[in-house]
Order: structure tokens, then sequence, then C-alpha cells
DNA sequence: AGCGAAAAAGTACGAACGTTCGGTTTTTAC
DNA sequence: GTAAAAACCGAACGTTCGTACTTTTTCGCT
């Protein structure tokens, strides 16, 4: 709505290639320490051209910011709308966060580096995060308030604070497995993950009374994820 | 060991000031944020009045690193030792813990914004941070062993996931307290620790077998959220 | 009081930052 | 093919950065 006022051809291919380019550059260094001098010397053009292109740096990255938003979205929630609503479907959208977040272990998220770059910030930036995050919360309410609402979940169930311990977990994951390097992470939040759906689903569901209308809590395969092999054993016990 | 050379007194007590001053600079900024020019207007002396104190600006970062986990040692672990060891002595350090980042909402965590400043940048603050962690992370740890060794815990207890998990919760708080300005965050935190330990508690202590011994599984009281006041029960008082 | 040392200020540097502007090249449209 | 329009370049601007030197002020001690 403010800069980009319907370029030909050309320009919004360099535009997508510079953006593409700084999205890598912010995974790495965050969207502070993303630079316009840097991204030209990439992108092997000059300051001016890359800079024309936005009519800021702020802009650059609130561009940058909105790509990766999009792209998140299109990759964890948009798959997991085909597996059916309840349980499957939280643990599809699930599993495919942790995925994304095993193939970004050495690349960084920027939503988790942008949160404490600017939650101090005020401006444009943090407001822009600040929603994203907000609402990618309450995508993964739905999806918990529908298992919830469907019997995959117990009816006292306090979805939010599921979500806000889904959340944590991932943000350990990417602590752990960034800073610390550590090798077992995935597993770690997968296990963290696992008691926390299972000790929040209807009564275990090998029960008599409701069995057989729907198999709730059952778990939605291993499932790839960076890592070759899988194959967990559910909620029964481990 | 490359600058301080045992400074005489007056030089200690200004870099005593330079520190404290940087400390709050870099929990608005981060440490990368951290700058040599604002520092010292702040101070209201020169740059390189300020620049003499500390050999250089990486060596300025790492002082302040390291003077915020000291003062966060001192906060978090040391009063903890007065509890007694096993669960009591696990929820002093967590309860202390979170009633540090309640007041930290309104500044920041170096450790949680350094974090994913630098897991990616190799180097002197990537190793002091990632060390840091490390050490904090196996302080947690070993409380938590002691609680199962002793009982309070199941025998069959993964200590290291309840780390990664408790750590999960604050990190989670932390950003969800700053960013999102979430009035409820340190209530939701608590229900996840309250959760997560509850789980792994031993039988639930109201049994009879055991009863009597040591009450194990008491929790320290509601405890009010981030305002004004303080004196937490924490297991009995303090 | 005065002397030596430490602390602070002052000055200057090269580099990088975001941004502006005028000119050149390339693409688009007819 | 030609003219308008968009894309891109190159140089320069004013700041700010970290750091290196020199000079001045201040402190600590006998």
């Amino acid at each position: 709505m403010v800069a980009p006022p319907a370029r030909s051809r050309k320009g919004e291919i360099t535009r997508a290639a510079i953006l593409d380019a700084a999205l890598s550059v912010a995974r790495r260094d965050g969207l502070e320490g993303l630079t316009i001098g840097l991204l030209s010397e990439r992108m092997g053009m000059s300051k001016s051209g890359v800079f024309a292109h936005f009519g800021s740096r702020e802009d650059l990255q609130l561009a940058v910011l909105r790509e990766y938003a999009h792209r998140f979205i299109e990759t964890v929630l948009r798959p997991a709308v085909r597996a059916e609503r309840g349980l499957p479907r939280v643990w599809a959208i699930v599993d495919q966060w942790l995925a994304l977040l095993a193939e970004e272990i050495e690349a960084g998220c920027i939503l988790v580096g942008g949160a404490s770059e600017y939650d101090d910030r005020p401006g444009p930036l943090r407001d822009a995060l600040a929603a994203i995050v907000i609402s990618w919360k309450s995508e993964l309410l739905r999806a918990l308030d529908q298992a919830r609402l469907c019997g995959d979940l117990r009816r006292d169930t306090d979805c939010e604070q599921m979500v806000f311990e889904i959340y944590g977990l991932m943000l350990m994951l990417h602590q752990d497995a960034r800073l610390l390097r550590g090798k077992d992470s995935i597993l770690r939040a997968r296990k963290g993950l696992q008691r926390l759906i299972d000790s929040n689903a209807s009564d275990i569901n090998t029960s008599d009374n409701k069995a057989g209308k729907r198999a709730a809590a059952r778990r939605p395969a291993p499932a790839r994820a960076a890592r070759p092999r899988r194959a967990r054993p559910t909620n029964n016990q481990h």
C-alpha cells in the first residue's frame, strides 16, 4: 500500500530475488543486521539499485518480515487443513512446524529472532511482528478449539494454555538447537508435545463408552521431518 | 586478560557505574545494540573515557554478559539453597526465576536476547553465552536430580526433559510478556510449571504409605504476579 | 604541598551506515 | 524502430561506529 506501485516485469523479478537474499541475511543476522550495503554486495548490484526497490530500509525489513510470515503460514498451516479436524489436524500443524524448525536449524527463524530484537522498540516493525505472532497463535488456538469441541480434547481443556506451552517448546527447541547445538532437541520438543497433548486428550480413548465413534487421540504417522527415521509410540507409554 | 590491570579506587567505581548503565542499555537494545557512543552520552562522559575502561567493545560486551550472569545466579540460585533439597528447592528456584522475569518484563533478559543474536555468529560472545546457558541448565538439572533421588519425583523422571520444558516456559513467558504485553503470562507460565512438575511428582503424596515422611509435592502458594510487593511465601517462609 | 600515576577528555582516522541525486542503460509499449 | 518509462549505477552527503593517539585534569600518597 505504501510503496509497490505495480512495477513491470523485470522489476518484480529482481525485487523478488532481492527479497529472497534479504530473507537469508535476516535469518542469520536478524532484521536489525540486515543492511543494504551487504545485501547489494551479495546481489552483485549497487546500493542505490537495491534501495530503489524499497522506499527505505524499514520498508525492506517490513517486506522481509511479511514474506517470511507468508511462507511460514503456507508451510505450516496450509498442508494441515487436509487433515481432518481435531487432533489429527493439530498434530499435522505441530509436525509441520517441527519440520520447518528442523530445516531452519541452520538458518534461524525470523519470528523468534525478531521477537527479542523489537520487544522494546516501538515502531512499525514491532507492530507487524506482534500482529504476525498473534495471528499465528490464534490459528493454532482455533485448531485446538476444534479438537476440544469435537471431543478429541477434554471439554475443560484450557486451549490458550496449550498454545502457550506448545509455543514455548518451539522456542526452546530453536534456542537449544541453534545456540547449544543440541542433538536431541527435536526429540525433546516432540516428547514435550506428546505429554502436553496426551494429558489433555479426552479419556484415554482406549475407553469403551465412546469407542468406535472416532479414534480420537490417534497420532498422525511419523511424518517426514529433516532426519531420516522416526517412528514413535503414541500415548500409551514410552 | 587483555585489559583489567587492577585499577585503583576511583577507576573501579566509574567502571562499575558504566557497567551498570551498559546493562540497562543491553537489556533494551541487545548486546549488539550496545554502543560506546550511546553509553558515554548516557554517562555524561566522553567516548574515549568510557572506552579506556574496557579494551574494546567486545570486552565491554563480555563484561556485561558476565555481570548479568553473575546477578542472575545470585538472584535465582543463591536464595534457593536455603530451601531443603528436593521439590521445595526446585520450587524455590523456579519461583525466583519467575520473580526475576516479572521484574524484567520492563527491561528484558540479556540471555534470551543474546541467544538469538549470536546463535549464528561464532566468536567469544557466542561461546560465553552458550557456556552460561549450559551452566545454568546444569544447575537446574542438579536440583531436579536431587528431587528425583530423594523421592520427590518419580524414579523414572527424565530430568533433562524437565529442564527443557521449564526453560521453554520461561522463554515463552519472556516473549509473551514483552512482545505481546500479555497480562496473564506469568500465570500461564506458572500453570505450565505446576502441571509439568506435578505430572512427574511421585505418587500424589496424598498417599498413605509414604505420608508424613515429607510433604513432597506441596506448592508454594499462588503468589501474586509481577506488580508491587514481594515477600513470596516460598515453601515455608523467608 | 607536590609529585607520579591513573582517569578522563580531546582529536582524528577509516569504514559503514541510510539516503539523495543526476546520469546511463535497459526494458517496455506502440 | 523509436520514444517513453522503468531499472540501475556511481558518487557524494552527513552520521555514527570502533579505535588509536595525545593532552589535560584529577586523584592518591608521602
